[in-house]
DNA sequence: GAAAACATGTAAGTAGTTACATGATTCG
DNA sequence: CGAATCATGTAACTACTTACATGTTTTC
C-alpha cells in the first residue's frame, strides 16, 4: 500500500522563506539587504545564498506574505520590501509553532577526530589543534559582531545578543575540550 | 574572463566517502552495519543515509580503496569490505591535508530566537525554553551513548570520547545560555 | 506465527550551491 | 578612473533525501 505523498504543500515555506521574512522584519528592504544582513548576523548558524533569495521574494509576494514597490536609485532598479500583515501573522507563528525545532551540524573537524586512533599521535596531536585554532578563529570573528549585537540590545533587540552568545558559549566550549584533551594526551605521552 | 572550472576531479572523495571509509576502518564491514555505527556514533555531527552508502561502497571498490567479498548469511545476499592500503593511506591524508576544515551549523532554534523580539514575551520565553529543552533532550541522548564511548577509550580508541565530550559540552552550553537569558528575562520583566 | 532486525539496492525528487550575466553608483 | 559596492536575476549542477522494492533470518 503506498505510502502518503511528501506533505509539503504548496503554500508551506521552507526555513529560508521564514529567513527573508525575518529579515525583512528586521528592516531589510532588498534582497540585496537581507543577503548582506544574514552575513553580518546569522552567518554562524544559518546561510543563505543570492541565488535563493530572489526566487523566495518572488514566491512570499505571489502568496501575498510580502508586498514590494520599485525604489530604483538614479537609474540602478530596485525593489524594496515589507510584511504585509499576514507575512507579520506568518512570521509569529512559524515561531509559535509547536513542532520539532530541527538542529543540524556537519562538522569535518569533528569527523576526522573521530576517526584520529588511525592516526600517528604527532598527526593526532596537530590535527586536534588545527580543530583548536579553527573554533578559536570563529571565536574572535563572534567577538568582533558582539558590539554590533549590544547596541541592538540597548535599543531593545534582545535576541540577537542571545544567539551570538549562544554561539560564542558553544564555541568557546569545543576550544576548551579541544585544550583539555591536548593535556590528557600529552599527560598520556609521558 | 571565465574563473576556473569546478576542481572536484573524478577522483576526489566527498565527505561522505571519508565517513564510510573510517567507518570500514573502525570494523563496520558492511553497509548495514555502517549505517548502524554512524547512528550510535556521530549521528549527532554527522548524518549518512542509506542511499549514499551503497553507491559510495561501489565507488571506493572501483577506485581500489576498498575490497569487497561475498559473504552471504544463509542464503541472505551479504558483501563484506576491508579497507586496502591505498584506502588506509587515503584516510590518513584526508585527517592530515592542510585545508580548511569546514563547520556548517543550521539551527532552527537560533533562527526563531534571533527574531523573537516581534513575539510578545510570553511567546519569547516559551520559546526559549522549548529550545532549552530540546538541547536538554540531546544531551540525555549523548549521556546514553556514554558508556560506550568510555569502553572505546578503555580499549585504546579515545577520540570517539574526544567527539562526544566535545558534542556533550557544547551543548550544555546552549542549555546554560537559554536558562540564564531566561532569568534575565524574567527579572528585566519585574 | 508475527515482528524486528539484517541486508542490499534504485528512482524520483528537493534544496541548495556555484557560476554566469549584467549594469549603475560611490568612494578613494 | 579604477575598484568596491549596490543591485537583480538565472542556468546548470551537486548532494542529499524519502520512498520504493525485495527478501532472509532471528527473536519473542
Amino acid at each position: 500500500m503506498p505510502q502518503i505523498p511528501p506533505p509539503r504543500a504548496d503554500t508551506e515555506l521552507t526555513p529560508s522563506d521564514h529567513v527573508v521574512l525575518g529579515m525583512i522584519s528586521l528592516g531589510a528592504s532588498t534582497g540585496y539587504a537581507i543577503k548582506q544582513t544574514v552575513e553580518r548576523s546569522i552567518r554562524f548558524f544559518w546561510t543563505i545564498s543570492q541565488a535563493q533569495i530572489y526566487p523566495s521574494l518572488q514566491r512570499l509576494e505571489q502568496v501575498g506574505l510580502i508586498r514590494g514597490r520599485d525604489a530604483p536609485r538614479g537609474r540602478r532598479p530596485r525593489r524594496e520590501f515589507a510584511l504585509t500583515r499576514a507575512g507579520r501573522a506568518a512570521l509569529v507563528e512559524w515561531m509559535r509553532a509547536d513542532e520539532e525545532i530541527p538542529f543540524e551540524l556537519r562538522d569535518t573537524g569533528m569527523l576526522k577526530l573521530f576517526f584520529a586512533d588511525t592516526l600517528a599521535p604527532d598527526d593526532a596531536a596537530a590535527l586536534l589543534e588545527r580543530v583548536r585554532e579553527r573554533s578559536a578563529g570563529r571565536l574572535r570573528a563572534l567577538r568582533a559582531i558582539e558590539p554590533e549585537a549590544q547596541r541592538a540590545a540597548q535599543g531593545g533587540n534582545l535576541h540577537p545578543l542571545l544567539t551570538l552568545e549562544m554561539g560564542m558559549s558553544f564555541t568557546q566550549a569545543m576550544v576548551d575540550v579541544c585544550e583539555s584533551f591536548a593535556e590528557r594526551l600529552a599527560a598520556g605521552a609521558r
